[in-house]
DNA sequence: TGTACATCAGTGAACGCGCGTTCACTGATGTAC
DNA sequence: TGTACATCAGTGAACGCGCGTTCACTGATGTAC
């Protein structure tokens, strides 16, 4: 597409844009502010620090500004993991998981956005459209990244495993009762690391089709 | 405790228990029969047979009455498990994770529960302790079938590890994306197939310690 | 340069609904004398 | 056998709150003539 002479109308978009984006930002400042179901449109607006009926002019509704502050953290997950991997931090699934429970750890609003959506069936039409793209995208890193450092780079099903398998680490036990946080992390992180080691250990992901 | 007469007063405490349970059953239907997020006192009134003020003389509030459907569900699953072991049928950790994972699809209702308790941080008291001693419980059956057919029987890390994968793969793509539930099912049975293959293998579980 | 009109961001107040929980009351059953 | 009283299961209606969303309006800016 050339370069247009940028009309009025045009401008007028580009402001509208960045007005979603301020509110956007405004909502992923409160989600990770508050507890999760505690979010609602008046404290995002106050956060913005615009009125809750103006942010009806951005968005149609609640559940699209939710998709949208998500896959603003699934973009910084990702961010995050090039940058590690550009500065030769990550140099095998070890690291990898351990990068990616303390990203997901320090950002328990995201953890929550993420098993959320995948909890909840009652998405639909364009905004779960944009949400299944987004978790595609962390799932499509997840396959480079092994296929850089594990055994089975060429099958799918076994970085899907090994994804599954850290939600379900951080899931299963990051409330775990009685016990203090210290203890629990460092928990997750043997368990991660069981995972792992077992994933790149060659003669243990040839025997299953 | 010898059994002593027993006196009117015993006998009322016994309606009382009886009353409680009949409610807890009825509980227990509505969260089968309706999305989880959508259960609410009157619904359960309603299956009960009862008015939504009658319930309140036998649960102090919703949260415990939640807690104890739940409790009910981890029975149910133990005593499968148990069936599933008597009978035979299960002869390795591929089966057992069949048989888990099974039972928490066809039983929608009580995979929200978990997850949802596993999420949630507000409980607290009583109902709290009630609620850990059932997923210890539930551990527990991991940890002696994990015994009896796995290859580390002695190192609970094992097993905390095959139930966090199991988890994680049902939360992780239970609700795969354009996937029709007999893909999703095979998809994740494959998953749990390579988990279970790897803890099963003698050489893939000694590495970490 | 001035006037009438259209567009649209922004707003405070209100609507409407769902839901957990409580209240004030009824009626049945048991107890004391 | 009868009467006064206590206990407690059960109830319909109401309370109170939170929250997503809409309404009716204001005011600024741009456009047409």
């Amino acid at each position: 597409m050339p370069q247009q002479h940028q009309t009025f109308a045009d401008l007028k978009q580009q402001e509208r844009k960045t007005r979603q984006r301020v509110i956007v930002e405004a909502a992923e400042r409160v989600y990770g502010k508050m507890p999760f179901e505690q979010v609602n449109m008046r404290a995002i607006a106050k956060e913005a620090a615009i009125s809750v009926s103006s942010i009806y002019r951005y968005f149609p509704d609640r559940q699209s500004l939710f998709v949208e502050a998500f896959i603003l953290g699934t973009r910084q997950i990702i961010a995050r993991v090039e940058d590690h991997i550009a500065g030769g931090e990550i140099s095998g699934l070890k690291d990898f998981a351990r990068m990616y429970m303390d990203f997901l750890l320090e950002h328990d609003h995201y953890f929550r956005m993420m098993t959320h959506f995948m909890l909840d069936g009652r998405l639909a039409g364009r905004p779960l459209e944009k949400l299944n793209q987004a978790a595609r995208t962390v799932l499509d890193q997840f396959d480079r990244v092994f296929a850089q450092t594990g055994a089975n780079g060429g099958n799918r099903l076994y970085s899907h495993a090994f994804f599954a398998a850290l939600n379900g680490i951080l899931i299963s036990f990051g409330k775990y009762p009685g016990r203090d946080p210290g203890d629990v992390r460092r928990h997750m992180r043997k368990l991660a690391d069981i995972v792992a080691e077992m994933l790149e250990t060659p003669g243990c992901t040839d025997a299953t089709t």
